[in-house]
DNA sequence: TGTACATCAGTGAACGCGCGTTCACTGATGTAC
DNA sequence: TGTACATCAGTGAACGCGCGTTCACTGATGTAC
């Protein structure tokens, strides 16, 4: 059957969302095409209409998830007082909320062990996309110049992803919540300069 | 053929040592009980008789991981200058070795996401064996008692840890030193109390 | 001291299973004439 | 306006493969008598 002149587009935008999801719940080997497109009411063999194969869908699923994560952190920035910023970003990360949301949750925390694994090549790429997306966050931390706000970003984000995972270990909710807050401390008091 | 009495136990010691290398360079899934048997020169069938499962080899490397980094930590404390007792920890761990090393490295960084997606009743096991240790490391922060300690411990270790990942993806070697070290910078600089 | 038997770490074929990927096919719609 | 054909997103059977796990077997040594 033929479909109409946007239907693929929005296939693959289907197939990628929820891609995008499943890698950061399941990981990279734990998802797979069957059940994605399956849950989207698809067949396995369609797949291959929209991607090369189960890496490149990978690829784009981490873009997607940066994306989401980078935009819901600009907006809780837009709606933090004044001066309180860094203080909205670092409560917002470290969130119980983001703890238990691992699907909808930060990407880098969710992959970037596997992707670290991979051969140089394709760790370049994802590099290629978590820069295009630091700026945004380094644009409310301190710092003269852009340099030193993308330093920070850095170290801040790839700190709070390792504490998230931590987080996300510890079955007890109030030895988590204690936890959680104990790094939102640190994170805030370390950033004040 | 029959062995002399301790050969199990020394066949079982080269598996888990085995393991915790394998597990930390390929993740759970990707390290297979074949392959890990056939490079210790035995073969897959016999596996069963030291463990039950894949999975009761997982949560013994972990530990056995852990033991290794501990008390490596530990080591290069007892070789710093007093007073840098913290700064060795930091340097030492944010090392660009380390972040080289991901076979004898950190099992908090290699394996926590994987073990985070775990049953509660598994992780419960991860978060003994992992509190078992991390007293160790907290021996050496500043704090005026041993709770406050350990949670600084805990927001260190897993910071790094998170940290340590994200400069494993990085493939340009001087980009990931520099990396490192605005991250030692960063945790030293926080830790002066 | 000698002999029959039990033990059990390790072997290797076999199992069921799920995975990523391929491919011949379908059929509604757009296009050429 | 009507008709024949091309297109191509999606289908579903089939493929090869590697995995974790099982199990009947091996055979050197310890033990009972």
């Amino acid at each position: 059957m033929r479909y109409a002149a946007e239907h693929k587009q929005q296939t693959r935008q289907r197939i990628v969302r929820a891609a995008a999801r499943r890698f950061r719940s399941r990981g990279a080997e734990g998802a797979t095409i069957g059940t994605l497109m399956r849950d989207l009411r698809l067949t396995h063999g369609g797949f291959y209409r929209h991607f090369g194969n189960k890496e490149q869908l990978f690829l784009e699923a981490f873009e997607q998830a940066v994306k989401e994560v980078t935009s819901r952190a600009s907006e809780a920035v837009r709606s933090a007082p004044q001066g309180s910023e860094v203080k909205a970003i670092i409560e917002g990360y470290l969130d119980a909320g983001h703890a238990s949301d691992v699907a909808g949750g930060c990407p880098v925390a969710a992959l970037t062990t596997e992707i670290a694994r991979r051969p140089p090549k394709a760790r370049n790429e994802f590099v290629r996309v978590l820069a295009k997306h630091i700026g945004e966050v380094a644009k409310y931390l301190p710092g003269a110049t852009v340099e030193e706000r993308d330093r920070k970003a850095r170290v801040l984000l790839s700190g709070m992803a390792g504490t998230l995972n931590v987080a996300r270990v510890i079955v007890d909710e109030q030895q988590r919540r204690r936890f959680l807050d104990d790094a939102k401390k640190f994170y805030v008091e370390a950033m004040r300069r």
